[in-house]
DNA sequence: ATGGATTGCTTAATAGGTTTAAGTTAGCTA
DNA sequence: TAGCTAACTTAAACCTATTAAGCAATCCAT
């Protein structure tokens, strides 16, 4: 009766594989001990319960990202911060559509606030140090960019734009061009 | 024996009320059919199955949302409309968090091609009229101004600004100006 | 109005997912 | 090496989804 050796770290890894494989929806207890080849109780042990893994894998999301986000705004700034910062996003949920929606589910305030979502409002607000905007502008610049980029990148993904003929990459480009233009010229109160 | 009176569209409505109610992710064959007192089986005779019902309560709130926008659209130019059209998102998602849930879904393209979301880029096309852009900046703006509110509201909702003290109301006020003024402002190729 | 067909629902049955409790064994630890 | 603990299995209860088969209510035609 051999151990499979699980953890709750190789099985939050596990889903987040999975989710982008299959779609977050269908990553079950059930699938992931299969996937393990064990028996679906065997992950109480290690878990929870389902929506415990939904929230470890949103975790790991979450802090995936802003990693990327943190590498991708390091010695950048400006327009060529916001570029990068942008499609460090538009990528992520192309390259791991399973993780990115696991980003959706709600997460109760304390387990919020203990997350890496917090780096990304810092990461955000390090961005807008290459535009000159003083409080409270910069955290209504920060909300604004953080819902687009989210907005955005999700009625994409939804095939949203498919029915006008332009090329979302151009859209996309020309969005951060009046995101850029926008920032540097914030309208006074 | 009496009959429930059971129709597709009595179904969708009560499934878009029970999505507001106890959220939309608890939508289930069973649980509509305990409220009208019928058993689960009997509403396979109206709806193909679980997923059917997900995407009538999602064509359902487009259309709703789409009638609400096009109302607060009627006789506003402008900054106005901007702020109506605008406030009619993110109105309906506090007022109908399940429906708004519901619209999350992913659609398959015919589907998507023949429900409200087209309507939804007509209106937002007609929002635009009240400033001076011409394609294609007019569909990139559409497309911006769509995932923009989408994202916003999305993460409103998810408690996304809830661990910065500035009030989202404020927040949210601020960005109409802001993005009235990159409307007006839109940069140049 | 009455017979027959259609439709709307129930019963019954299968298949999967979730979760808990109780049992067994592997492997560390003293 | 004895025993403890943690990791897994077995077993069982419960819920949801879905299909097939049956029965009853209503509609329609004669």
């Amino acid at each position: 009766m051999a151990r499979a050796g699980l953890t709750a770290e190789r099985l939050t890894q596990a889903a987040a594989d999975l989710a982008d494989e299959i779609g977050f929806q269908n990553v079950t207890v059930s699938a992931l001990a299969r996937g393990f080849g064990v028996k679906p109780a065997a992950l109480y042990s290690h878990v929870k319960d389902a929506q415990d893994v939904r929230v470890r894998v949103a975790l790991l999301a979450l802090a995936e990202l802003a990693d990327r986000a943190a590498a991708a705004l390091a010695g950048r700034a400006g327009k060529d911060a916001l570029v990068a910062f942008a499609n460090v996003y538009r990528d992520y949920a192309k390259e791991h559509p399973g993780r990115y929606a696991a980003m959706q589910i709600e997460l109760d305030p304390e387990t919020l606030a203990a997350s890496a979502a917090v780096r990304h409002s810092e990461l955000t607000r390090a961005l807008l140090r290459g535009y000159e905007l003083s409080e409270p502008d910069q955290t209504d610049a920060i909300r604004m960019l953080h819902g687009l980029f989210h907005g955005y990148v999700n009625l994409e993904k939804a095939g949203g734009f498919r029915h006008t003929p332009r090329e979302v990459d151009a859209s996309w480009s020309r969005t951060l061009d009046a995101l850029d233009s926008l920032l540097r010229n914030w309208p006074p109160a």
